[in-house]
DNA sequence: ATAACATTTCGACATTGATCGAAAGGTAGA
DNA sequence: TCTACCTTTCGATCAATGTCGAAATGTTAT
């Protein structure tokens, strides 16, 4: 649904990349806190969460999470505290059908 | 050379994406006149020249051309008076390993 | 040489967008 | 309930950028 440049656009921005890589890594966010430090309830290592990854304001954190999943390319559900993310992989076939000529 | 982000960025923008669409097509500016037609010292039909596919100012088209060149999605050749631009492959498939996963 | 013309450079302008801090909204645990 | 905490909203700021017009550059044809 959401055009072709539009996920361009959300792919644009080095962090919002970062975000999507992330994302696209370990499908989690975490809790933030101000130390830096993972809430520590989701399994993996401190390095898959986005929070500790990425480091920018939890604001700026929420603003590309919208941009990603207006665009189609994530999808966020919220248990709680927390926001979990998923890639949507039709965004991703989208792509690849660009790089085909479609 | 030039990194993902540099290429999702040249192709995010609209009207450089119908510029980039364009070249890919038939792989050739042409002429620009007041009247909007086509110089015609290039083969096919008009509707394949980038200045008459993508209506803006001919600096804009300078302008998104550079962008292109500059992300390594186009290359593009002088001959005479007349722009000539082809698609890289390699940014392709640079956004196909994108894709992949690396 | 002169004219016509395709392209580029330059400067200006308006819009978009990335970022943050502060405050508000919800949720889990004590 | 009260507190701590993750997330979101809001407003503001500042940089990036898409667009154009005018002038300059370089090329072809008369």
């Amino acid at each position: 649904m959401p055009d072709i440049v539009t996920i361009f656009k959300a792919l644009a921005d080095p962090t919002r990349l970062a975000v999507f890589n992330c994302i696209r890594c370990c499908g989690s966010t975490c809790g933030y806190t101000e130390g830096g430090q993972c809430c520590g309830d989701c399994e993996g290592t401190a390095a898959c969460y986005i929070r500790c990854q990425v480091p920018c304001a939890p604001s700026t954190i929420t603003h590309h999470l919208n941009e990603l999943r207006d665009a189609g390319l994530i999808e966020t559900e919220k248990r709680g505290r927390v926001v979990y993310c998923k890639v949507k992989p039709e965004a991703l076939s989208a792509l690849g059908a660009f790089i085909t000529g479609k």
